[in-house]
RNA sequence: GGUGGAGUGGCCGAGAGGCGAGGCAACGGCCUGCAAAGCCGUGUACAGGGGUUCAAAUCCCCUCUCCACCUCCA
């Protein structure tokens, strides 16, 4: 295959060649676990499920790096007003995470390590880069050890920023900088840090800088080189920009491609805890089914906004009520043309649009129209009797969904709980209906509809064909 | 001030010089006892103003509006 990605740094579209052959290394940058995640968090996680996926579908062995920042002010501040440690509360968090990975169908990364548990690599990597030349302690008592930008030439090489034109706030906290740009590589330890987050090191004790943990772990976890890496669009700058500069400084070339994915936005503003707009997984999935909160991440294309549009009506979400009808026509074919338990996903179902699509970076968009061109293709062999053709192009949308982590008999879909009462059911329901076929057969259409019209609201789907009546949980 | 983006039909959301992505909604038709589902058909949209071209939503110029980042943030 040959897969195109846009990337970040050099601002276009490039083919992707792994550094192995067949074999991919992605980091991507983590929750600060300070709170619930709320979908744009979980887009970027859906983003790269789908990445991953697409990468295993063709055949490579991947392997996926996700950070948990557990170091943190706010953690601090939240879990100190809540009576308890700040380490319960990232754990807290992060089995939310965890949770919501479940919820959405989104497998979680290979690895997933906390800042908090890799003191001594960071350290090592603050030792490295002052060793080049590119780091220095301050002089002013504070236990602050810094980058200095000025001795990196290429510092603004990933987001083009230059450093001359940058906002330089008067402010500048001189705090022992030799440039207010220098940014924190290990932070002294400051009145009120508990002991239990922080460590004894070289400059005395202190805890790490936050864009020093990532560099350190992609790095100890991927190599010296790796393939993607990859975050949200507002870790651009400063934090990709300097962990890029810290991991050259220390001599290791780092990450060949740099992916960022667009927000999800709610009436046009990017949702963040800051701006309090922020809509959690458990919000929208009490409402709407998972599979469709999940099609609404993954249709738009990763590098555009998501807007999480609000309805008027008391159902929230017009977006997802949307998005709901859409993932129901994909399943009442699914239904229609038999499709029943997994199924084992072969490359050669796709349809050549998808499979070029997904090479076009990521083109979910195209890839879901594909979908619905296989959908249209095979309700319509259904219509003519060609079971031969309905059979094919279920194939087609099956694989399709698998890929995007969307087919409703995959594993990850599949309930658990409550699947004692399915016998039951499935005993009641044909009961009822041959009751209503009997009313039918006497003309009886009151009574028919009315047992029809029960079972609607029940949550059942009820399809009349010529011969006969077919039945689902809606 | 710098950097990177966006403005598309009733709505969501693609595309990126020439044949109207796809979906939702709406309307008409087929099918059906009626529905539902499905199928067929119906829309001349690309912020505004200039220009280039046989041809522009797509290229160029100008203008307007919006967003993100430059501070912790997916």
């Amino acid at each position: 295959m040959s897969f195109r990605l846009y990337d970040e740094q050099r601002l276009g579209l490039v083919e992707f060649e792994p550094i192995v052959p067949g074999e991919v290394s992605i980091y991507h940058c983590g929750l600060t676990v300070q709170a619930a995640p709320h979908l744009g968090h979980m887009r970027k996680e859906v983003v790269f499920d789908v990445l991953r996926r697409w990468f295993v579908a063709s055949g490579y062995k991947v392997r996926i790096v996700s950070n948990v920042t557990d170091i943190n002010d706010k953690i601090e501040k939240k879990a100190a007003e809540a009576g308890i440690e700040w380490f319960e509360l990232a754990f807290a968090v992060e089995l939310e995470l965890h949770q919501a990975y479940m919820s959405l169908g989104v497998a979680p990364p290979n690895y997933q390590p906390r800042a908090s548990q890799h003191i001594t690599e960071q350290i090592a990597l603050v030792e490295q880069i002052i060793a080049n030349g590119h780091g220095y302690a301050a002089d002013d008592g504070t236990g602050d050890v810094y980058f200095d930008v000025k001795s990196w030439p290429s510092y603004g090489e990933l987001t083009h920023l230059k450093l001359s034109e940058m906002r330089d706030d008067d402010e500048a906290d001189s705090r022992g900088k030799r440039d207010p740009r220098d940014f924190a590589l290990w932070k002294g330890r400051k009145d009120g840090d508990p002991e239990s987050a922080t460590w004894p090191s070289p400059w005395g004790p202190g805890r790490p800088g936050w864009h020093l943990e990532c560099s350190a772990m992609a790095l100890k976890y991927l190599g010296a080189a790796f393939d993607i890496h990859g975050g949200g669009l507002d870790l651009r700058f400063p934090h990709h920009e300097n962990e890029l500069a810290q991991s050259r400084a220390a001599g290791h070339p780092f990450a060949t491609y740099w992916m960022h994915n667009a927000f999800v936005t709610t009436g046009a503003d990017k949702m963040s805890k800051s701006l309090g707009n922020t809509t959690t997984v458990g919000d929208v999935t009490a409402k709407y089914p998972a599979r469709a909160v999940r099609l609404f991440l993954v249709a738009p294309h990763y590098r555009s906004l998501v807007e999480l549009s609000m309805g008027e009506g008391e159902d929230g979400y017009d977006s997802l009520v949307e998005t709901a009808a859409q993932l129901k026509r994909i399943d009442s074919f699914l239904d229609r043309a038999g499709a029943t338990g997994p199924v084992e996903f072969d490359f050669a179902d796709l349809p050549a649009e998808f499979v070029a699509a997904m090479d076009d970076d990521l083109g979910t968009p195209a890839a879901v129209a594909a979908i619905f061109d296989a959908v249209k293709a095979g309700n319509k062999a259904l219509d003519v009797q060609d079971a031969a053709g309905a059979q094919v192009a279920l194939r087609a949308v099956r694989a399709m969904l698998h890929v995007l982590g969307l087919d409703p008999y995959d594993p990850e879909w599949q309930q658990t709980g409550g699947a004692d009462l399915e016998p039951v059911v499935a005993g009641l329901v044909p009961l009822l209906l041959d009751q209503r076929s009997a009313a039918k057969a006497n003309k009886d259409w009151a009574t028919a509809d009315a047992i029809r019209d029960r079972l609607i609201e029940l949550g059942i789907k009820i399809e009349d064909s010529a011969e006969s009546t077919k039945w689902s949980l809606a």
